[in-house]
DNA sequence: GCCCATTTGTACGTATGTATG
DNA sequence: GCATACATACGTACAAATGGG
């Protein structure tokens, strides 16, 4: 499982890029419901982008519905994602 | 109009704090529909508090339909607000 | 109950890109 | 071209919640 790369020049933003890669991990079933999301430093570093990108990224998954997020605990993939 | 201060050890979040404030201002007439809120730099400056945090406030404000955001415009009033 | 590491939340600063007028 | 305004993205610091020892 290689990490994919962002393409920070690209006309689509990185928080929308990260955002499509765990969408397609969500769907594919590597990250299966109710298990954790990689927490947002390891995103960060992972990806070797900025925190805040990654919140922004976790922030539309919440909003579709797709992940859960709690405070001191960490971002899981939702039941019925 | 003085301009409300907000509290910055109070337990409830600036963001929120200046979203509560603004919301107040809809409701009241003060901003009327369809006519731009204060500036991203305005507010900052008015309330002494990070850009980023007014950012939150009006995104809050956009999650719940009273306003809308154009880029290179400004913030402006929902119509139905 | 108390530390401690981990994780998310809030808040600050700065720089650059893009759209409007 | 220029000024204004929002968008993206980087950095930092500290607070608050969780869970383990």
């Amino acid at each position: 499982m290689t990490t994919p790369t962002l393409d920070p020049d690209g006309p689509v933003p990185l928080y929308e890029q990260l955002a499509e890669i765990l969408r397609g991990q969500i769907r594919s079933g590597a990250l299966p419901p109710n298990r954790p999301v990689p927490s947002e430093t390891t995103l960060q570093q992972q990806y070797g982008i900025a925190r805040d990108t990654v919140r922004h990224s976790l922030r539309l998954l919440r909003e579709e519905g797709l992940v859960v997020t709690v405070r001191g605990k960490g971002t899981y993939v939702a039941d019925r994602a």
